[in-house]
DNA sequence: CGTTCCTCTCAAAGCGTTTTGACGATATGC
DNA sequence: GCATATCGTCAAAACGCTTTGAGAGGAACG
């Protein structure tokens, strides 16, 4: 059933009857509504691709993910795109996703600007000096980033973050005041911007109290449960370990507890651990008290209110940027540190 | 810069040029090589919606997964994704992305139909009397099933599954040859179908053996973290617990772990643990051996596959099914049974 | 009654491709 | 040398929608 059909069976032009399924004001109210009961009836919707070419518009939002060199992919990227996509299907577009190997990554924005394959882009996990950016402004698609890309504050992007330093200071504060003198930090790869943040946010707390973690002590790498094991048994293994971990998601915390275990050692006891929690939905870290202590912020809402700001983006709207503090939640992995045997 | 302007500059007819670039036979070798050049150089790309209008294919293939009531989104969903993605990049297509509510689901499938906006669909983790498979079939869309929906032989929908019954009686056979009497099974919820499976292959090795689990010790649930180590508490807190735990999941697996270790006891030594392995890249089950005795099966592997045969069946080539067979990884979280105390 | 102004509808011109069918020009066969 | 095949190119017609600009018909006004 095209358009044009329709328009046949109603007598009435194509015009019209687009015109009244689209919402136009210059349409008689009867004529819409005889148009728009027919076109339920017969389960008219307009193609998708020829609305497209007429307006010029793709109505669809894409996702580039970098298949990373390791083939690790992500999962907090599908709870993103759980909270953005559901925001799209409301407003009426569509989500592209492009999973492609990091090398072709920029050809692939090309690409997709060249074809016009999409109205607007989330910029993911962004970089120390990332190319995107400059890219995505060159091509002239409207994006929002997922994160910061630089500190300089004039021409920065649109782009929702949370407040990694300040999160990463925090907790490091409350472990400090616990009596904790001996840290670690497990934090994702620094080619991403908010590794560095943390890191900045957990050495200045250490730094005003005088202390400071040794660089084995501070350990970048793609967050596993099973990177987070490894490390956590050499640390445990070393005559001062340390008592207080910071972690940068629940998945190495997981790591982390499962070493700590194996060790003999009680977690909130012997050594305590803060980690920070995208609130993934199943890797939650429910209970009363839950049994990590976190500084949490969904990536799923991150997700939809990216979504909203690219869109309201694409409308021509201004949009501000926004960072997010994260909510401290205590759970039973702190406790006061150990008194020296 | 479009494909008329292309033309025009060279001097040529856009027939020429289009047929030049899309390797159609009829042009001059050198009039080719000409145009090919031409259009590298002004980095023409032929517009997608135009494309998709005049040839009536999408070159899109759709995903549509159901963002359940408790707003679970599954992590392996992501993993699939991947390996599909990679396969559809390569081949031409885009990737569709909808996640909606449970309820707008077949609305979304009609949709999408209706407004061709895809060439074929990938359903995801069938259910039970999947209404899915009947609807696209009306429909006339292409699709693949991950996972199989019914057990009737004839007029079943092109599929990928795993041996799930095998997978878990294979499993279950193993640690009843270690000893072990009481079982347990922490499984996905069982409208799925691959859960039922799981259970039947689990009840049929007990079964053959004059053994059985009693109904609570057969738990269907998602496959959270949390979720599996609640239950287990439960289970390892009362008189008779049992010795053996089969769970359908690594994370679920982790849960589980926790739960044993809480309740000072070994896995491995006091109970024993077989998962099914997605795989996943971030909860990689490695080490040697393992940290768990796993049935895996890759997941981002499915998705390739998936991939080539959703491909090969909207070009129409005569595709079959297939059905995997998990590889059994024997890992540290499976021992003799205990002693009777 | 003539003019002006709305209101509603329509014909037609895009949007940027692909694809059909035709047509000169050159090569091949007898 | 004439008919026939082959090659390379092109004009024009889709594809199914949106949007522009115009016009028919009535109502309102002087």
């Amino acid at each position: 059933m095209t358009l044009k059909e329709l328009a046949e069976r109603l007598e009435l032009s194509p015009t019209t009857v687009s015109r009244a399924l689209n919402g136009y004001p210059e349409v008689n109210a009867d004529t819409r509504a005889r148009i728009v009961t027919a076109a339920r009836e017969y389960g008219y919707r307009a193609n998708t691709m020829a609305r497209k070419l007429a307006t010029g518009r793709s109505m669809a939002i894409g996702h580039v993910i970098p298949l990373s060199a390791h083939q690790m992919i992500n999962p907090i990227f599908a709870e993103f795109m759980a909270g953005a996509s559901e925001i799209y299907s409301s407003e009426g577009y569509e989500t592209l996703l492009s999973a492609v190997p990091q090398a072709n990554e920029v050809q692939t924005y090309r690409e997709l600007a060249r074809r016009r394959s999409v109205d607007g882009l989330i910029v993911h996990t962004p970089r120390l000096d990332d190319p995107r950016v400059d890219l995505l402004r060159e091509l002239g698609l409207p994006f929002v980033v997922h994160g910061r890309s630089v500190d300089i504050d004039e021409d920065r992007p649109v782009y929702l973050d949370i407040n990694n330093r300040r999160s990463f200071e925090f907790a490091t504060n409350y472990l400090i005041e616990l009596g904790h003198r001996r840290f670690a930090l497990l934090n994702g790869i620094e080619t991403i911007s908010f590794a560095r943040r943390r890191r900045f946010g957990f050495e200045q707390a250490l730094d005003a109290q005088g202390l400071r973690a040794p660089a084995s002590r501070m350990v970048n790498m793609e967050m596993t449960e099973t990177n987070a094991y490894d490390v956590t048994c050499r640390w445990l293994r070393e005559p001062q370990p340390p008592t207080a971990i910071l972690t940068s998601s629940t998945i190495s915390a997981l790591g982390v507890a499962r070493a700590v275990r194996d060790a003999g050692l009680e977690l909130g006891v012997d050594v305590s651990l803060i980690s920070h929690d995208d609130d993934l939905s199943f890797m939650a870290n429910e209970g009363d008290p839950p049994p990590f202590t976190v500084q949490r912020s969904s990536v799923r809402d991150a997700g939809a209110k990216c979504a909203r700001m690219l869109i309201d983006h694409i409308a021509g709207k201004k949009v501000s940027s926004e960072i997010w503090d994260c909510e401290f939640i205590e759970g039973r992995s702190t406790g006061p540190a150990p008194k020296e045997t």
